[in-house]
RNA sequence: GCCCACGUAGCUCAGCAGGUAGAGCACAUCCUUGGUAAGGAUGAGGUCACCGGUUCAAGUCCGGUCGUGGGCUCCA
């Protein structure tokens, strides 16, 4: 029999493994990196047997992702191994590899401490230090079932049973046994680089009704240097986290005494945002959207009737005045659709497209808030377009030309998802194929990439999802388009049609930026602070050398500020080198620098926040550079946009 | 909501075998007029999240509440 290996012919010997056929194929330094192998699409174990039909087999690296994956599910076996040796009495359940390191749940009576990690990973060096061999074997249903229950492993037993195979591969290392899909690294020893990091609560299989397990994470690469190289990645990026950025920006704040999940925006904040907002305004205007606004609470019977009341209660505040019991609103649709009622509809008025930076109102669960991107009052950059069926096409592909064009502008990258029907939804099939059509065709055209998720659409319509990653790498919703033939159901919308006849239109609920304040937590962490000079709360700040300048400089801020850039001047007796550090931190993109020279010269000295200096410029010359900074960014987002 | 950890001056943090609080930055006053990331001196600032308990004595130990962080579940 002939297997090819990296481009050369391998003859092989009945009864040789994996590795044999490789150990031929590769140099040393190579296979000594290899940790599994591939057959097609599938990977094995490296020590194991040849795949029954193979005619090539490609080895997998261990600093591939697939090399990782195999890496970090092995470290996850041999931390149930130390786990099982340090705490007999912990039961073991499962334990994936995941996108940046692995996790074990486990059952246990008290929660493991950090104690307990260093344990742990001094036993797994212990494990590693063995170097045991990975073996596989496979066993009957009826074996896997007896082997559990000898080792009173209640979590395998039920995942056993509840997987329903007559077959069931078993890995071990040392003495110790996990039923396993595998593959995995040859050797305990070829783990060389692996951190607990820490110490979780988790649901058996993630249901909250399922008692809650001890889970560990940990992380483990190819070599300690890669493995150095993430921990310090992480650091860098707690660096940019924007609730300490936000702070130390003088953004935003919370108070313990204004309730948890509300924000409270400090004036450089608010401007950043008024500015943002002041942008999408004007942006909505010319792409054919009409700017409403509805009240911040609304009838009880109102929510009543569109559903919310019984679906959504939990997550809503309610209030009461002379008797009258109130709903403070968490979405803004319904206002919208009071503003479509109130007057007769023709097909020659759709689509109806209705803007609102909308403040709305969510009780969620006091343990998901989470900085900016998750709070309890926060405002949507919310539309809802009201059209004909035949005009949904377009409707959503103009939405998601948005979406495009805006992350564009903040050179976001982001990830599209479309979500189907739910087993649990109403609407005809006739009206569901149409919208998800619909919604492909759009994705289709625009030609982006995209996942999609089966049965994850809303129970009233299917959905497009934009994901957007902060800082710390946790992805965040943003944008989102949603199909709905619920609403103007239940709120008997219509329009009448060629045929005067009345017609159900369809209607789209949209946000561009999702949440405002969760936008803004991810802006903050893109960017790092340092905002596009047309966001920058100040654009430039004007530093005098001595106090002798300082009539020059409030002449300069003044001429500057009449313009509408945004500028102040630094007039204190500091040293220079405090005042530039001072703007530093606040990550001013210009600093105007005048001395003696300056002023004698009537000219500036530029200095940008990346540390580089421009040389004099004459005030007339900072106008333009500051004015074409600004509008940078908007020619890659084919938008535009006037400042002054 | 659930599991764990944490909560000391505006910010970042130290303090601990239980004996009545400390630094840097920021702030104020004064000296200094100094060319591109911190000049110097002095001073003001805290019922150590809140409530209760143990103790002669609690920031330090115990319990509860609130808040924050890391996860789970849920979601923009």
């Amino acid at each position: 029999m002939q297997i090819r290996v990296a481009d050369q012919t391998i003859e092989v010997n009945d009864g040789a493994s994996c590795a044999d056929v490789l150990s031929d194929g590769l140099s040393k330094k190579q296979f000594k990196n290899t940790v599994a192998v591939k057959c097609g699409e599938k990977i094995f174990d490296l020590n194991g047997p040849l795949p029954a039909v193979c005619e090539e087999l490609t080895p997998v690296f261990a600093d591939t992702p697939e090399g990782l994956d195999v890496i970090r599910h092995s470290a996850a076996h041999i931390m149930a191994e130390a786990v099982k040796t340090l705490f007999p009495d912990a039961q073991v359940t499962i334990g994936p590899a995941i996108e940046n390191g692995f996790y074990y749940d486990f059952a246990y009576k008290r929660p493991f401490t950090p104690e307990d990690l260093e344990a742990i990973e001094a036993e797994m060096e212990r494990i590693v230090g063995r170097d045991h061999p990975f073996t596989c074997r496979h066993v009957s249903k009826d074996e896997a079932e007896s082997l559990f229950k000898d080792m009173g492993e209640d979590y395998k037993l039920e995942l056993i049973h509840d997987l329903g195979q007559n077959e069931y591969s078993l890995y071990s290392q040392g003495n110790f046994t996990d039923l396993c899909r595998g593959p995995h690294i040859p050797r305990t020893g070829m783990l060389k680089a692996v951190k607990l990091l820490s110490v979780a609560g988790a649901y058996w299989r993630g249901d909250e009704k399922n008692p809650m397990l001890q889970r560990i994470y940990g992380t483990a690469f190819a070599n300690p240097k890669d493995l150095k190289a993430y921990l310090h990645r992480i650091e860098e990026a707690k660096k940019r986290d924007h609730r300490r950025l936000g702070t130390q920006l003088d953004l935003f704040s919370f108070s313990e005494e204004a309730g948890p999940g509300m924000v409270i925006w400090h004036p450089k904040g608010m401007l950043i945002r008024t500015i943002l907002e002041d942008f999408e305004r004007k942006e909505h205007l010319k792409r054919g959207y009409q700017i409403v606004q509805g009240p911040l609470i609304l009838k009880r019977e109102l929510w009543e009737r569109s559903g919310h009341y019984e679906n959504y209660r939990e997550n809503m505040y309610f209030t009461e005045i002379d008797e009258q019991a109130y709903g403070i609103k968490p979405m803004n649709c319904l206002s919208h659709m009071l503003i479509y009622r109130s007057s007769i509809r023709s097909y020659r008025d759709l689509p109806q497209r209705y803007f609102e930076l909308g403040m709305v109102h969510r009780h969620e669960k006091s343990g998901v808030l989470h900085g900016l991107s998750r709070v309890r009052a926060f405002t949507q950059d919310d539309a809802h377009i009201i059209c004909r069926p035949d005009q949904l096409l377009e409707e959503i592909t103009g939405v998601i030309q948005f979406v495009k064009d805006m992350a564009g502008l903040f050179g976001f990258e982001f990830e599209l998802e479309l979500s189907t029907r739910p087993e649990k939804s109403i609407g005809s099939d006739e009206d569901w194929d149409r919208a998800t059509n619909a919604l492909t065709d759009a994705l289709e055209s625009i030609g982006l990439p995209y996942d999609i998720n089966a049965g994850d659409g809303a129970f009233y319509g299917p959905k497009i999802d934009i994901k957007l990653r902060d800082a710390l790498d946790r992805k965040w919703q943003c944008a989102t388009v949603q199909c709905d033939f619920t609403l103007p159901e239940r709120f008997d919308l219509n329009y009448v049609g060629q045929d005067g006849e009345r017609h159900r239109p369809v209607m789209l609920h949209r946000v561009i930026l999702g949440s405002v304040e969760r936008f803004m937590g991810i802006l903050i962490e893109h960017t790092g602070g340092a905002f596009p000079t047309w966001l920058a709360p100040t654009q430039a700040r004007i530093l005098t050398v001595t106090d002798a300048q300082n009539d020059f400089a409030e002449t300069c801020c003044k001429t500057l500020q009449k313009i509408g850039l945004r500028v102040e001047a630094d007039t204190r007796n500091e040293k220079l080198g405090y005042k530039v550090r001072e703007a530093q931190v606040e990550k001013i993109p210009y600093m105007l620098v005048i001395g003696d020279k300056e002023v004698a010269d009537n000219v500036v000295n530029v200095r940008l926040r990346t540390g580089e200096n421009l040389g004099t410029k004459t005030i007339d010359e900072v106008v333009d550079m500051i004015r074409n900074d600004c509008l940078e960014p908007f020619k890659r987002g084919g938008m535009s946009y006037s400042f002054f």
